[in-house]
DNA sequence: CCCTGGATGTGAACGGTGTTAACAAGCTAA
DNA sequence: TTAGCTTGTTAACACCGTTCACATCCAGGG
């Protein structure tokens, strides 16, 4: 807490301008982010912000960090109360408040793992997740050594082992290969449904989504111990 | 053509407008288009736009009317010239020209099936693809009969069947269910794929896109007849 | 043939945007 | 108290979408 005075007011308006950005996000889309917006609510001049950001776009980088944060601790929040010993329960509970997080924040959703406009913050986001898909999968592995496909593509099993490599992860090349198959259709499903795609066909995703988190739990054989959630709560 | 000498220079105008506009789509992302911009390429000022289109949103609904259609005939004439006695390579065909339409247009993609920031837009992408998927699923489902789950969670089954009715599709239940998810999922990795974020894991995504279509393939119950394409051509 | 009317395009203007530069005030520390 | 860094302002520049009044030009009818 060696925080001065001045640095701690500095945190503080920083924190309210980002918190500011947030509400245009949400309110208007990617594009109503404007610096004199903001301004106008923070109650500076347009100016003023570049003494806490150097342009809109860093502002804008800063925001997303912020919201990889609060992502991330929605996803831990979600698997701590479970018990370590149940990983399975623990991966399906972290799906479920990965689509909550993201159908509740569609706007952020975008902001995160859209189409990412930089090359700066598609490196965040790996960065981030990567992470977490690492703990995540080792620790399915461990548990369960479930069954994966007896052979995978030499070309495929190649790039997966040099991830393993860099991401110091210890789960064989097929199982990785099945977990990264469930990877891309969570993706899919909440991208889909976060950007309005599913609706002229489902209305509602949560049944469909449910049920390939049976498949899921099924792929890694913990399919009895697949159990419908209790009524989501959002973040 | 009955077109009068005017109209068809207006709609050559229109077209080039158009043009120019993709041109700066792809050339500085969705941010890069701007109505003044166009003008100067076109070689008019903004307000002469004004007489082709009401607005710059308009402009870009319809240009991405016509990016529809250009992906639209891609897909058809990938499917084209294969005996429609074998849909299952034709479904394959159809599935490796999306991939590569998009992978080829990344900027294109992101307007077409990335977040909707028009509830139009979204409306436009739905009607489109719905005929696409509609039509290959029947004729999948006609020829081969492939094995499904054997039950379908109520909720969703109610949400499809709602769907076939509306769509007028003839494929049962379950196996618009097993279509559905694939569909997801070929989603899921093109999308990931073009918006960079498959990059950081695999760097070519295109051992992993031709292994799910091997899956796919296989849960249709064509298993042999699967065969890796010849090098790919991009239109 | 003219010539009238609609189609096409221009210039000016309004309010908005990001960003920079010069300048004023205020807090901190010596 | 004073010097200096921090914070914020105002003015300005270049760009943006959009509207309005005005010019121009081409097509079709008298």
């Amino acid at each position: 807490m060696a925080t001065t005075r001045r640095e701690r007011l500095r945190a503080e308006t920083a924190a309210e301008i980002k918190a500011v950005a947030r509400r245009h996000l949400v309110a208007g889309g990617p594009q109503a982010v404007s610096l004199r917006a903001i301004a106008r609510d923070v109650g500076m001049t347009a100016p003023g912000l570049y003494r806490y950001f150097p342009s809109l776009d860093e502002l804008v980088n800063a925001l997303a960090d912020d919201l990889y944060d609060e992502l991330a601790a929605a996803l831990a929040r979600a698997g701590a109360p479970l018990p370590a010993a149940e990983a399975g329960a623990r991966a399906l509970a972290v799906c479920r408040a990965f689509r909550a997080w993201s159908v509740a924040h569609p706007a952020e959703f975008g902001l995160l793992l859209g189409p990412a406009d930089t090359e700066e913050r598609l490196a965040r986001a790996a960065r981030r997740f990567e992470g977490i898909f690492a703990t995540l999968s080792t620790d399915l592995w461990r548990q369960y050594r479930f069954p994966a496909p007896v052979e995978v593509d030499p070309a495929l099993a190649a790039q997966l082992d040099a991830w393993r490599q860099r991401a110091g992860s210890a789960v064989p090349t097929p199982a990785l290969r099945v977990l990264l198959g469930y990877w891309v259709r969570l993706y899919g499903l909440v991208s889909l449904e976060v950007a309005g795609h599913l609706r002229a066909v489902l209305g509602d995703a949560e049944p469909l989504f449910e049920e390939t988190l049976r498949e899921f739990a099924e792929a890694l054989g913990l399919g009895a111990a697949y159990r419908r959630p209790a009524p989501e709560r959002a973040t």
